[in-house]
DNA sequence: CAATCAACCTGGGTGC
DNA sequence: TGCACCCAGGTTGATT
């Protein structure tokens, strides 16, 4: 599910529903999902209240008010979702903290890829977050971005997605991102023109804000943390419509692998 | 260094 | 119906 739209999207809900809650308890079916184990993060995290929710990459961090940090990956299915005590358990629900205020933040998950690890301090977390790239948002100019590129003889879409040279950015968001730009996802990195990069920059951008506005992609599995799709998916690119028509009307948006993962571009406005 | 592949899991869809 | 197979938004680690 889950690339920076979207986990930027329950971050906010996030903020919004559970801050200043105090955590009472944990449960789980999937102690293989949490490190450094179930009995250690137990042992530091009831009692504590969340203080702060931040999202950097596809990572959300949940700051206690001991000082400990608590990380969480979802993965490709993971959902947070934020729910009535006494309420029907959610579909592939594996982790539940018990919250102050009646309410229950749960942690599901089809395929349990996802993650959740305690942190010691923000030394730990600061080692952590070393290995990302920059945020595309925040942090990455047009400078940097091209630097990036020029360091790559890699096809552009796999650089898009390599998250120690830029995080937060999937397969979904890679593939619309390129179309936007009119680049061949299999174009090399380094190969590209200064005025492609900048329409890259720039087209990175947009698609992502566009994600936030419409509260992440429900193409499949996710959800914010109300339980509610996101409409992103209505407004895909090229993204799973291989076979349709593409924006500027030409016959058929392709699919095709690359680096293992579903690709999909208009093979007219993106030539290689 | 780059490319490929398997692994971590479960479920949905397709084709025989 | 049943079964085999392929696919899926992410990441890591082994191999070539």
């Amino acid at each position: 599910m889950p690339e920076l739209p979207e986990v930027e999207t329950i971050k906010r809900d996030l903020s919004k529903l559970i801050v200043g809650r105090k955590i009472l308890s944990i449960s789980t079916d999937s102690p293989k999902q949490i490190k450094p184990s179930l009995e250690m993060v137990k042992k530091s995290v009831v009692g504590a209240s969340i203080n702060k929710i931040e999202r950097r990459a596809k990572l959300l961090q949940f700051f206690l008010s001991n000082g400990e940090i608590l990380v969480v990956h979802l993965k490709l299915t993971g959902r947070l979702l934020v729910r009535e005590k006494g309420t029907p358990q959610d579909n592939w629900q594996h982790i539940c903290f018990s919250l102050s205020g009646g309410k229950e933040l749960r942690f599901a998950d089809l395929r349990k890829f996802g993650w959740l690890k305690l942190l010691k301090d923000k030394a730990e977390l600061e080692k952590l977050l070393a290995e990302f790239g920059p945020e595309p948002l925040d942090e990455l100019g047009l400078k940097e971005f091209q630097t990036i590129l020029a360091s790559s003889s890699r096809s552009i879409k796999i650089v898009l997605m390599d998250q120690k040279k830029i995080a937060g950015v999937g397969n979904i968001y890679a593939s619309d991102a390129l179309f936007l730009a009119k680049i061949h996802p299999g174009r090399a990195a380094n190969q590209l023109k200064a005025k492609e990069a900048q329409r890259l920059f720039e087209a990175i951008k947009k698609v992502l804000r566009a994600g936030i506005k419409y509260r992440g992609a429900s193409d499949q599995y996710y959800l914010d943390a109300l339980g509610h799709k996101g409409l992103y998916q209505e407004h895909f690119l090229v993204y799973n419509r291989a076979g349709k028509k593409c924006l500027e009307g030409h016959e058929k948006i392709e699919k095709i692998r690359l680096g293992g993962r579903g690709t999909y571009f208009c093979p007219v406005c993106q030539r290689l």
